[in-house]
DNA sequence: GCGACATTGACTTATTCTGACCAAACCCAT
DNA sequence: ATGGGTTTGGTCAGAATAAGTCAATGTCGC
């Protein structure tokens, strides 16, 4: 039998899935009391389940009126997805390969101009940071790279 | 259901969207006896919806035809926005305040969600390194998120 | 029995709403 | 012109509500 945290993500899913909504607005304390757990019990779903990573934005406030707000991401184009990023970007990756890596994303359309600024913004940073403050070894900065680059792709190419 | 707060900044933002205003006049007391609420509810709303940092002034004056006036900033030109995102960053933020500044700038429409999203997996990422691979202190890595996230929006708000 | 995933609950933090009290600007009678 | 009453907005603190965090504990597959 599947696991209450199971339960509870199908169940959102659902109210995504309804007339193919963008975004629900849940209560925390509503659904834990319809599934009989305890309220952090729905944090934990929503933070195992629906992450930045798996395309889903999450807004919330506290207090009166208070809510958790999933979104949802898709693309609009299924078909111009760009598959296989495991095998395009690799372990390793030099910025070299990731500028054209980028470059033809954008060609395609996959990529925004503005969506490849960032992520090349991202990795340089990256680059900064791990040469300048931890001084680590190319190899192992560029399996970072790898690591960061497909974080990034995943979460808006594989929607 | 909306929180009343709510109900009365949409309202107010609806008075800003005629015509374009750029700026409304009202009446305390009669919005707060439109909305039946107390006059001070009018304050929290203000105080909470329209501050600088969403890119609002407000003036007002008591006594006989007192006003409270709300005035939209339009920041035109790409200079005043990279400098409007520098002090809305600044050298330490949270990653609450990281979410929250994200959503009012996508609400602004000057980043889409996509954008948001490819931020937020980016200081996760960050995140994730500095705490596991570099053990930084809480402050540090805040620090790093204020200098990854201002690269990132100057660079894309500077287009 | 180990490790990853799941569950729990005590404690913390944030937001909304209200009402009592304060301050300023106006207006009119003197 | 002036001073007190009226009109209008401002401040603050407290009650109620609801979400977040974190670490301890439990469970299940190998």
């Amino acid at each position: 039998m599947p696991s209450l945290t199971r339960i509870i993500e199908r169940h959102i899913q659902e109210l995504l899935e309804r007339n193919g909504e963008e975004s629900v607005f849940l209560s925390r304390k509503d659904l834990a009391e319809r599934f009989g757990c305890v309220p952090s019990q729905i944090n934990y779903v929503i933070r195992s389940r629906f992450t930045p990573e798996r395309g889903f934005l999450v807004e919330s406030q506290r207090g009166g009126h208070g809510y958790i707000r999933i979104i949802r991401l898709r693309m609009k184009k299924p078909e111009e997805r760009a598959n296989h990023i495991e095998e395009l970007v690799g372990d390793v990756i030099s910025e070299q390969e990731i500028k054209k890596l980028l470059a033809n994303l954008q060609e395609r359309k996959i990529l925004t101009a503005r969506e490849r600024l960032l992520i090349e913004v991202a990795i340089r940073f990256q680059e900064q940071l791990c040469r300048e403050m931890f001084d680590l070894s190319p190899f192992k900065r560029e399996a970072l790279h790898a690591e960061l680059l497909k974080r990034l792709l995943r979460s808006i190419v594989l929607l």
